[in-house]
DNA sequence: AAATTGTTCGAAAACGTTTTATCATTTTTA
DNA sequence: TAAAAATGATAAAACGTTTTCGAACAATTT
């Protein structure tokens, strides 16, 4: 490999000299920068990460941490969508992205100390079980960290705002006539519980009694179980009109209880998914259901984590709250 | 930072002898050993990668490279369940994953020149523009490569077993009755001309005419695209009884082109996706569809990646192929 | 007792950078 | 014209490791 004393050597001045001409610094002749780019060029010159890294204490990297309770991983429909986002964002403001986990060769180690050893600057922690007590130790630690739908003390956040986007789609469900609403949600969590706040609360700003038995618990992105707790809704003697679920994807689970209790969406019984994934404008009926705004997510928790590794001293750590927005269709009819 | 020297002072050894202790060097007693191991846990020691690196020329690093035409990211279905098994195995063997770009911090640089900078010791490329000359330079530059679902002269790769299990498809909608069977394949590329040459060979063995106006392009994961080509195939004077689908997704458009049309699936028109992804077993009707081993080919693209790293002398070149599995459901019918 | 072998350790160079302190040299100012 | 300031360059130390080579000593063999 090319180094910068070859460059050196070729131009006749000193390896100070071309890494100076090379890093913009003013103490160099116009004529002596020339001549160390042109070489560099003609050398095939590129600089050592991995060196500058080890010098200046900056490594440009960014770390994503990932798991969810399903173990998606990257295939998460959601999180690869905000993912996506936080990379395009990071790599245009100069960053790499790299995800973190507990290997270093065949050694087991903490995740904060993959980070400390890989010199990663700042993480990503989306979706992870936040009581996992390596998170916790990650999230407490000096490395900085911005969560994506969850609250650390002490660490940047981006937030769907889905206490109030629950509330406009109950709204909405309630405009459309319906008064028996229930709603089968994931399991428990900080995002569920926002949403249970807001499905609780609008319920009753609206005047309408809140239901035990139509506040059924199932998994995220999982048919099978939303689809055992749609069945368990609809053999209720007062069965609700509509029914709000955890998830687009779940929603393929209820639509086949639906089916196959011979009812007909929307004529006998609404639904309405939540995060509006592609496959929910393409399924039949097209689903109502709110759109996450998945690209905003990503970017804003990427300069967010850059903003704070940038400005160690005075971090923002107000949360930050995106808005989704309520995707109206058939599936959630006139009653 | 605890470094090795801050070990080698509070025990009263030097440098080098923490390094051997730390690193399993033979030369080094017992008791020391002992001694290092523990003070540099007291201490809360954890290596710097970045000086390793340098010293050592490794940085268990793998690349990943991934563009798709219609910009999905890794949202792409296909690619993002690849990566996840891609990921796992990596990790498992003490390797990093991230992913290769085009920056620089502000200056915009070449991918081969990322990878060189980073360190990089290996990249995965997948369903990436093969003709781009950066996506050129890179798999005939010294850094190993392999590709998915495409093959680079020179480079390992992981081909999912196209040609035998469209192949496979075509009989299954034969023996299904099936003799009018059209194909509305994806786009060119390295996967399409596979498919294709599947299809063709098999209409042709089993005496079936190959016919043009059955043969239509669409854009991958394309629902409108899809829908617009199934629209064709419809209008048709001997319009077909069955339609192939370049993937599941794409079906959405298809079964909403039929259903328009006042057409059933099954009992009207019969169709089949392609990939197996988890939606084509959740909508109505199941989709009959070719499952790809996305697991087993992230897997195997890992261990072949890591395995041409480790002997650069004797890389494995002869392309792996992942079977896939056919899905019979219930929207090809009997005619 | 001398020679050989084995064991344990350390000094020092090296990896490719950045950056501080310093030194000439030239230009400006008084 | 002398002093002060600006300019352009360099030497050298440092970042945290790994690794080669040899030193010191002990144990073993002749």
């Amino acid at each position: 490999m090319v180094s910068i004393r070859d460059i050196s050597i070729k131009c006749g001045v000193s390896v100070s000299t071309v890494s100076k001409a090379l890093n913009g610094y003013k103490d160099v002749s116009e004529e002596t920068r020339r001549l160390v780019l042109k070489t560099a060029k003609e050398l095939g010159y590129v600089p050592n990460a991995h060196a500058r890294a080890l010098k200046t204490n900056r490594t440009f990297t960014l770390g994503i941490l990932f798991v969810d309770d399903q173990n998606n991983g990257l295939t998460h429909l959601y999180f690869s969508h905000v993912l996506n986002s936080f990379k395009s964002e990071a790599e245009e403001n100069g960053y790499n992205i790299t995800f973190i986990h507990k290997r270093w060769g065949k050694q087991i180690i903490t995740l904060l100390q993959n980070c400390k050893f890989r010199g990663i600057e700042g993480v990503c922690i989306a979706c992870v079980e936040p009581n996992d007590p390596e998170v916790q130790e990650l999230a407490k630690s000096d490395v900085p960290v911005v969560s994506i739908d969850y609250i650390f003390p002490g660490c940047g956040c981006v937030l769907s705002d889905n206490r109030n986007d629950m509330a406009e789609l109950v709204r909405y469900v309630y405009s459309m006539g319906h008064r028996k609403i229930a709603f089968i949600h994931g399991t428990d969590s900080y995002v569920t519980q926002q949403r249970i706040e807001g499905y609780v609360s609008t319920l009753r700003e609206l005047g309408l009694e809140v239901r035990q038995e139509y506040m059924l618990e199932s998994l995220y992105t999982n048919p099978y179980t939303t689809k055992k707790a749609t069945e368990k809704l609809l053999q209720l003697e007062d069965r609700p009109t509509c029914i709000l679920l955890p998830d687009d994807v779940s929603a393929f689970g209820a639509i086949e209880a639906i089916q196959e209790a011979g009812l007909k969406i929307p004529d006998d019984i609404s639904i309405a998914g939540y995060d509006g994934v592609i496959y929910s404008r393409l399924i039949s009926p097209r689903l109502t259901t709110v759109r996450q705004d998945t690209d905003k997510i990503g970017r804003e928790a990427a300069k967010l984590l850059i903003y704070n590794i940038e400005h160690p001293q005075n971090p923002k750590l107000e949360p930050i709250i995106v808005k989704g927005e309520l995707l109206t269709n058939q599936s959630v009819g006139l009653v």
